[in-house]
DNA sequence: CCCGAGAATTAGCCATGCCTAAACCTTAAC
DNA sequence: GTTAAGGTTTAGGCATGGCTAATTCTCGGG
């Protein structure tokens, strides 16, 4: 599943269009998710467009090709793997991940890929709950909802947080919301207001953005009980 | 123990002045070792001089500074940890493990190295039975004498090969001639003869050269024997 | 002591990727 | 429909690390 002569650098452009959306993707989202100049951007999109990577008309936006989808499937794949591996092999706190994973992921060969596949017993959902790229290409449906689109009082289990800043993943550690979590939405405040969560005998009130940014699978009933303790 | 904003390319510089002997380190021994030009070497030594990694006097050798010895042992540190992580961690053959550090050293953080480190109860030998650069910058001794200069009929225990090439582990792992084997040395032909060793109730007849890689250290007493099953 | 062979260094280039500044599209507001 | 702002691309550079060819040094033999 991997094409060699490909740069570590090509690898993260290709990653970086793929979760901007795999199409029309923007020059300067590209230079934001990389923190490189908008210049540079454009310089590179020219060269993936060259080796048949990306589709690219000047000044409209890219989408990558089946040859270039498949190599930033294939980097993602290393990537959860790793962070996967990482958490459950090597006791990585979860918010430590994502940092190793960005430089491994380039380097390990497909021998260490299968191997620590093997080990995790060739896992779904990496330590966020994000999808690992199978083998054949195929993603696993991560399932879910945003809590923000819970019914209140709706039992749930926690399964995803796309948030990706260290610090976030930091917080929900510390107050014990993560991936597996039973939860149940309490209140959700309008006008942009705090979604106010319960879990584990406690409760937390999120911000909106934060709380659309966990998804959580229905698997209890509803609970009706006003504001439990 | 690590120093930051060295490059990769540096690091595999200083660790292959490192084993070229520290000290009076030839250009082309290093063009040979790190497969790269005698001009490109030139250059770097200049860079690494610049930077007070090495000592460099034109056309006379090079050696490592104290910092720049620093780096060497910690970048061989990972090297060797990793190479165990992955042979008795994620079961790799003990001739497949060099490649995967060879790249892998570059990139773990900190962290990482602790970690194995850890699972692995701080060993002090690699898969091929060379020493592990402590956190101390110390180096455990590895002991033992080369084959051939093993008494005849003295009976050891093989701790180390220094041999590198990839197809030379392989033919001796094929040979079940490890690290840990009961060894013994049946002859030595004189004139640069072969060395033949007997183990695990077989004998096999090594090159000089290749017997000269194999160290032993001696642990039971002389057998007399003459050339048994 | 001198000279030539061979080792080492320098000169001049190339590829990657990144940067800033300048030029150039696109588009939304008038 | 113009126009200007904002996003994008091009122009021109820089740093890193590699290469080949030309030059320079070292050292052993005569
Ligand atoms: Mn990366
Ligand atoms: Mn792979
Ligand atoms: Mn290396
Ligand atoms: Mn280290």
């Amino acid at each position: 599943m991997t094409v060699r002569g490909v740069s570590a650098t090509i690898e993260d452009y290709l990653k970086a269009i793929y979760d901007l959306g795999e199409s029309g993707v923007k020059t300067q989202s590209l230079a934001d998710a990389l923190s490189v100049s908008a210049a540079s951007v454009s310089g590179m999109l020219k060269k993936l467009s060259d080796l048949n990577l990306i589709s690219y008309e000047k000044y409209r936006g890219t989408s990558l090709t089946p040859a270039g989808r498949r190599i930033a499937l294939e980097t993602l794949r290393h990537h959860r793997l790793i962070e996967t591996y990482l958490a459950e092999a090597l006791g990585y706190p979860w918010h430590d991940v994502h940092d190793e994973a960005e430089r491994l992921e380039h380097v390990i060969s497909e021998d260490f890929e299968r191997r620590i596949a093997d080990v995790l017993g060739h896992p779904d959902f990496d330590p966020h709950g994000d999808p690992i790229p199978q083998l054949d290409g195929s993603l696993p449906n991560p399932g879910g909802r945003p809590l923000t689109e819970l019914p209140l009082g709706q039992v749930a289990q926690l399964r995803r947080i796309t948030d990706q800043r260290r610090e976030v993943l930091l917080y929900l550690e510390e107050q014990g919301l993560r991936p597996g979590e039973t939860v149940r939405v309490v209140s959700h405040e309008p006008f942009g207001g705090p979604v106010t969560v319960a879990y584990g005998g406690k409760q937390l009130a999120l911000a909106e953005a934060l709380a659309g940014s966990l998804y959580a699978e229905v698997t209890g009933s509803l609970d009706t009980t006003s504001e439990s303790a």
